[in-house]
DNA sequence: ATAGACAAAAATCTCGAGAAAAAGTATTGA
DNA sequence: TCAATACTTTTTCTCGAGATTTTTGTCTAT
């Protein structure tokens, strides 16, 4: 009779898009963060209308699904832009992940069962098969390690019963991808990312909380310290 | 040339609307945490557009609004319902309130100065104001109080330069207002709140962290406890 | 009586055009 | 030369109607 079983968890990247708005959502999404449509560009529907194939409504309708993600803004009467980005907040962004992340791989290798572990220890193969493919000389694509890199950290704390903090943290990783970007066009993997995503794997498994969150958060904390060494001009807008 | 100097902040309760759909969004949400809309009850654009006067689009782009607040969750292809409510979702809610809310507030603590001292002493005034009118005999609205006091629990925290954690605190806060509404409707303020809020401008003002955040905790968690006794029809589906 | 399938009804999703607002351009006067 | 005003163009916002999809209701056969 009520058929709220399985409420649509979110808004991710679970199924295909069942709808047109959804679809655009989408391929905005990914041009936002790919950089295809620069921070603080104004996103004119007349335009985009054209060049995502739907209606008038409908990219508005899409247009307002990534405000939600904050890679959009919304101006009373003055239609669209991309969020602005700038290193403070990259900084925000940064501070409120360590924040959520931690305390929510904290609950997960507390509450985490065999499965958990062996999802974990998945996680981490694939992402070490990507970097390997990737120093090799472009048999994966940079897309394809940036999906198992989140899937590897969406997968450490999917033991944490809280969904807010996975859906917050969620948003949050998709906001730092795009400075990520930045970072890593100009050095393609400069510290040892491997080695400390293997560090975390361990002491998540020995259960061994203070040392994990340590870690998590100085991996994370490093990626902030990489973009704040790039030339100021990258993130001016 | 680039006029990017004032973002808007969010979408939060700043000026008056400038877009039908804005205007009806925030009709909207105002229904839905009264409890007008009950939760998991589905919100047919066909019916909802007459009894806001506007189109069918508008009317969609409010829901949408919505979704990104929480309180509606949109289904594929199956329309749009009212977020449903928990006990559990309410747990959930309330302790990543005070994950972000108490960092909010060391922050805070840390680096306001006069002038936040000086704002923390006015709405707790207010908020003070409206406790005595409200016990002195209907002299004021519950929908005064609640103002008042979204004002102290966000002034409190105003200092906080992290507009992320501000953010996602003033989303949590807009959900447990639902839970909040279903707990004062049956004990018109049972515990002393006001000797709990005065406990924490105490602190505040005398930089005592520790013992700011400890009061706050348990004052936060003091509200799921309330819930937690409510008959459980009222927190159903 | 229950299950399955087909048909009718309702609701959602989508589109393009018209009204309102903002931005840009040219003209005029000091 | 500059500022202010009026006009033009662009863009956003809004609406109603048509196309798909989901849901409801009915009928038949096992």
């Amino acid at each position: 009779m009520n058929e709220l079983a399985n409420p649509p968890e979110s808004v991710i990247e679970d199924e295909q898009p069942k709808t047109l708005a959804e679809a655009a959502y989408r391929q905005l999404r990914r041009d936002i963060i790919e950089g295809l449509h620069r921070p603080g560009d104004k996103l004119r529907v007349e335009h985009l209308k054209d060049q995502y194939e739907v209606g008038a409504g409908t990219l508005r309708e899409a247009l307002q699904l990534l405000v939600t993600d904050a890679l959009v803004v919304a101006q009373g009467q003055r239609g669209f832009r991309v969020a602005p980005i700038s290193l403070d907040d990259f900084e925000d962004i940064t501070r409120t992940r360590v924040l959520l992340e931690t305390s929510a791989l904290q609950q997960s290798i507390e509450l985490g069962d065999d499965a958990w572990e062996a999802s974990v220890v998945a996680a981490f193969h694939l992402l070490s098969r990507a970097e390997d493919k990737l120093g090799d000389g472009g048999k994966c694509s940079r897309e394809e390690w940036e999906q198992r890199n989140r899937a590897f950290h969406e997968v450490l704390i999917a033991a944490c019963p809280s969904r807010w903090i996975r859906h917050f943290q969620n948003i949050l990783y998709h906001q730092s991808e795009r400075y990520r970007r930045l970072s890593l066009f100009r050095q393609p993997i400069p510290r040892d990312v491997h080695a400390e995503h293997q560090a975390i794997v361990d002491a998540a498994l020995a259960r061994n909380t203070a040392e994990a969150t340590r870690i998590l958060t100085d991996h994370i904390m490093r990626t902030l310290e990489a973009v704040k060494r790039l030339p100021e001009e990258l993130i001016s807008r």
